[in-house]
Formats: C-alpha cells, structure tokens, sequence
DNA sequence: ATTGATTTGTTGACATGTCAATCATGCACG
DNA sequence: CGTGCATGATTGACATGTCAACAAATCAAT
C-alpha cells in the first residue's frame, strides 16, 4: 500500500489543482454573495431553502438534517441562533414527543424570497452560463461518480461508525 | 434582476445538486481519510505539502498563504498550532525583519511521508479511475471555466475590497 | 530624511462545526 | 408489561475559521 502508489502525472495534477481549487473556492464565493446581496448565511438559506420545499414548509428537524445530511448538533446549534433572529420558530411534535417541528416564520419567509433570486442567479451565471452542454452533462456524471466512489470506500458518510 | 430571473429547470437542478454534494462532501471526506490514515489534518497536510514542492522546504508564510489562497490570519493560527505539535518551526526572514520563514521539521517531514500514499491513492481511487478520459477532460474544463466565472464576478477573492 | 501608505504578521472576539456525553422517548422482544 | 436497545435532540468542551484592530517594518514620494 505504500511502495507502489501511483502518483499522479502533470496532467493529472493539473487536474486535481482545478478540482480542489472549485471544491476549496465554490462554496465561499456563494456564502459571500448570499452575505452581499441578502441577510442570509450560505447554511442558513440551506436549512430556510429545505423548508420551502416542504408542502407545508414544516419539517422535522430530523428531517431537515437528513436532507442536508448534516450532523444533528450542528443543526441544532444553527437552530438555536436562527430562533434567536427569528427566522424559525419550534413547536413540539405531536406524533413524537422527542422530535420538534420546525417551521418558516414570516421573517425567514421573506428572506428567503428575497435571496433566492441572486442565489439562483449565481448559480445559473457561475455553473450553467459558462460550459456547453456536453460540459454539463460531463460534470453531472463525474460529480456522481466521484460520489458513488467515495461512498462505496465507506469515507462519505459524517458519523462513521464501520460497524467496528 | 429579480422579476425576471431564470429558474433552474428539473434537469439542471439535478446537476446542481449531484456538484453541490460533491463540493460538500469531498473535502470532509479527504479530511476523514488523512485523520484515519495518518496524523495529519487536511489543512496540515496542505502547508506541509507547499512547503515540501519548495526547493529547500521553507517559505515564507507570505508565500504560503498565498499559494493555498489563504488569509494571513488563518495561516497564522494554524502554524500557531502546528509549531506546538512540532510539524514546522520558524526562523527569523534576513531580508524582511517583517517576515518568518517557516521550515519543515523532521517530524513534519516524517508526517508528510506517511501521509502522502494513502492521500494520493484517495485521489486517484475516487477521482481519476472512476471516471472515462472524456469526463475527466471535461471535468478539468468545467472547474475551470466555473473559476474563471466566478473570479470574473469579483467573488473568488477572499478579502474582497472591491474599490470601493 | 520625513511623512504617509502598504505590506507582513499577530492577536482577540466572535461565528461556526465536531465530538462525546447526556437525557428522554419510543420500540422490540421476552 | 418490563428490560434493553435505538432514536431525536440538546449541551458543553473544544477545534477551526473570519473579521477587524493592531504593531512593526518597508516603500514611495517629496
């Protein structure tokens, strides 16, 4: 495992630069704008934007982490501060008194309306505009596989637990 | 710029969200597997690979910061820490009594040899032997073009002062 | 040379995320 | 029914990153 690794060529690791360039970059470059152009936090929009989508935009918090497979004490940390500015509100959960539902309020309501379309914009600008379609339809199945890879080497999942 | 926004249809939400996983969950996961595999962070192994493609095996932390991309004080802290943990040391900059150049120590170095295999074999496992030589090329001109995108938005910088 | 702006780096307050421990509830199985 | 294990959520300690303020050294321009 040590003695006859393959390391990477030029090309490959010019690839790999690019690939962690995006990976390191992206993500920072959405929070910003979101910050710029609205009231929300990348994760903040996330959680507001899980909800939306929601029929009644009420959702367990349980199911909230699962969506944005996150780890349950950070959402409830995000929770907590996102209650203190108003943007969701916690009613306890009739069918399971251990679970809270969580829910839009009108605030977080009109953030969200209020980011989406910058947000979307960035997304469309930065992703879409740029790469021809073959690019898309290149980058969707890589992005996948990569995925599918690392979660078949058991590395994906936050709490792993490989059944020790 | 909000009335007529460009939605993003089924099929492009579906790309979004296998890129948005994938810039989420890639770097944890690389994360998860340097911490299993050696005692290196991912942030650790970053400056001490910098340091390691230096002719001599030390930079300035000007020039380090700068080859990650990123802030000073982030770079600041963590060597704070990696010095105490004995992976680098610092010496005085003769030419800049601003300066310090950060140096290797034989710990770091041994860290970063033990850590290099199973890092590059996590790339090349979940990267590159998962995917054709066209998806790999498109990949390559996706982040790409995507980076050159966003730095043209002014939305890449970390400290952006956007003359104001 | 002196002044003022820029560069380099550190620091402290704060925001955010991870991990392990905790607690209450629900569920399965005897 | 209980007993024990699994689930849902919170908490606190800690690791890490960001931001703004700072200090010291350099540079630029007169």
């Amino acid at each position: 495992m040590s003695s006859d690794t393959r390391w990477l060529d030029k090309g490959e690791q010019e690839v790999w630069r690019a690939l962690r360039e995006l990976i390191w970059g992206f993500e920072s470059a959405m929070d910003r704008q979101l910050i710029r152009d609205s009231e929300l936090s990348g994760v903040e929009y996330s959680v507001l934007a899980a909800l939306s989508e929601a029929e009644d935009g009420v959702m367990r918090a349980r199911d909230i982490a699962q969506a944005l497979d996150w780890e349950r004490s950070r959402l409830s940390h995000l929770l907590k501060r996102m209650e203190a500015k108003g943007l969701v509100a916690r009613t306890e959960c009739e069918s399971d008194a251990r679970g809270f539902n969580i829910s839009m309020t009108a605030a977080g309501h009109k953030a969200i309306v209020r980011a989406a379309p910058g947000h979307v914009s960035f997304v469309r600008e930065n992703i879409f505009d740029p790469l021809t379609e073959d690019e898309r339809d290149a980058l969707h199945s890589a992005a996948t596989k990569i995925q599918a890879s690392i979660r078949a080497a058991g590395l994906w999942e936050n709490r792993g637990a490989p059944k020790a």
